[in-house]
DNA sequence: CAGCTAATTAACTGATGCGTTAAATATGCG
DNA sequence: CGCATATTTAACGCATCAGTTAATTAGCTG
């Protein structure tokens, strides 16, 4: 039923109009209409993409009288980093390096056990 | 019609099996028979993933006589990680220190034209 | 070529996603 | 209270997704 949480987070990425959202409370918080503004879209629909970064803890959000304000939380965003880093070595060619250093290292430390 | 590439990016990863998928391709090629083995669902489903992943650049093919072989490709993940790099001084404390020496050297460097 | 294995495509189903407009709710204010 | 503003919920349409089974294609091999 209820997805897992990775998958929640990179569905509520893989739509540009949250990332727009995203994008524009890094710069601070804001309110329902506010983020709207930039979009050609319907307010509702606004607000429905609101509540799918709310569910995977991307955004927290407090009333203020009428208003309702939104607020990044980046949290979600370093546990997608912390996932990709297990294919950084794939990409990254320091990382790379970094890798056979320690495959090294370890085989090293192994030798002398299968030598004798 | 067509996305962007981060949102094909975002939403391929967006499920688990396919993220299962590329875990599995992580420590070396497979065939599609290979990749489905571990899941409880139809040849023609991990197929359809196959090629989801395959038009997210995540994944690269080949013909070998019958089989079909699976390789992974980690650009798009790198893409994908320096989308969020953009965010990531909200959540790393050494980021977020970084951050503020590079304010302050800006600022510095701009004092002696403000004050004169 | 006939038959085997590997994989994809076709056709269908049910669930979900993203948009709409209209109605409902929440809050502040004269 | 009654109205204005901000936002959400309801109800609907349409496209896409993820799965199924059955049929098809691709390539070996006897």
């Amino acid at each position: 039923m209820s997805a897992d949480r990775l998958s929640l987070i990179f569905s509520a990425l893989a739509d540009p109009t949250r990332r727009a959202i995203l994008a524009r409370l890094s710069e601070g918080e804001a309110t329902v209409n506010e983020l709207a503004e930039p979009f050609d879209i319907s307010l509702p629909a606004v607000s429905r993409h609101l509540k799918v970064l709310e569910n995977a803890g991307l955004i927290s959000r407090s009333r203020n009288a009428q208003w309702r304000s939104s607020k990044l939380e980046a949290e979600p965003l370093r546990e997608a980093t912390e996932w990709m880093d297990r294919y950084r070595r794939f990409w990254d060619a320091s990382f790379i390096r970094l890798d056979a250093h320690l495959r090294k290292i370890q085989h090293d430390s192994e030798d002398p056990g299968v030598k004798q």
